[in-house]
DNA sequence: ATATTTAATCGTATTATTACGATTAGAGTC
DNA sequence: GACTCTAATCGTAATAATACGATTAAATAT
């Protein structure tokens, strides 16, 4: 018999703030898709050309690395002639940072 | 023919940086293992009981996620009598918080 | 029009993840 | 000792992710 009072009614697996952390953080669960944020944060050449020179993977792979970023949200990707420019989307690492940002502020709490 | 200047000779997957980000991303990468941080940061009921009656999953699955986690460095698990109980690793959190902070302060530069 | 360049998509094989029920193992209780 | 409770692990099925080469499509150049 437990009288378990939960203050979890809010926490939930459909929750989307929940599921937009985890689909962010999805996005960024693979050193390639890592070091792609990387090469895009430090330089203004956004080519999947220049990529696929820079890291030891097949243009395909890379595509669909990209894809997989451009999906979470944390790039865009637009044509520009006969390649597409990628570049970092403020908005979606934004969004995982707040996230990260309150759960470090919270770890104050008491636990063990 | 091509003439690249690769700025880029230090980004590569095996980066121990790039590595442990995609590590500590991919722990967060599934609703299921954001909602038990989020329960663990709440409150300090640590126990794999007490989530499982929280989350609509079963008691195997939820020990799965917490391994992941655990795993990742992003909590502890320490056996308290009959239970485990399970805690924020706050270590494991900045870690990631670190690498967005940089990542957000560097979208300044220009990119399309 | 033909050829070239760039990147997306297709097809596919391999591996990893996810979820569950069943079982196991250890701690505490009767 | 037998019993209960908690949580880890096992076995397994279904699904997803990853990587590659081959192909396609669209833009540009010759």
């Amino acid at each position: 018999m437990k009288e378990t009072i939960s203050t979890h009614s809010s926490i939930n697996l459909q929750d989307p703030d929940v599921i937009r952390t985890a689909e962010i953080a999805k996005a960024l669960g693979h050193p390639a898709r890592v070091a792609i944020l990387k090469i895009l944060t430090g330089q203004n050449t956004c080519f999947c050309g220049d990529i696929t020179e820079i890291l030891p993977l097949a243009q395909s792979t890379i595509s669909q690395h990209l894809k997989a970023l451009k999906k979470a949200g944390l790039i865009s990707g637009e044509v520009d002639g006969v390649r597409t420019c990628y570049c970092l989307k403020p908005d979606g690492i934004q969004d995982l940072n707040d996230f990260l940002s309150k759960l470090s502020s919270d770890l104050m709490s008491t636990c063990c």
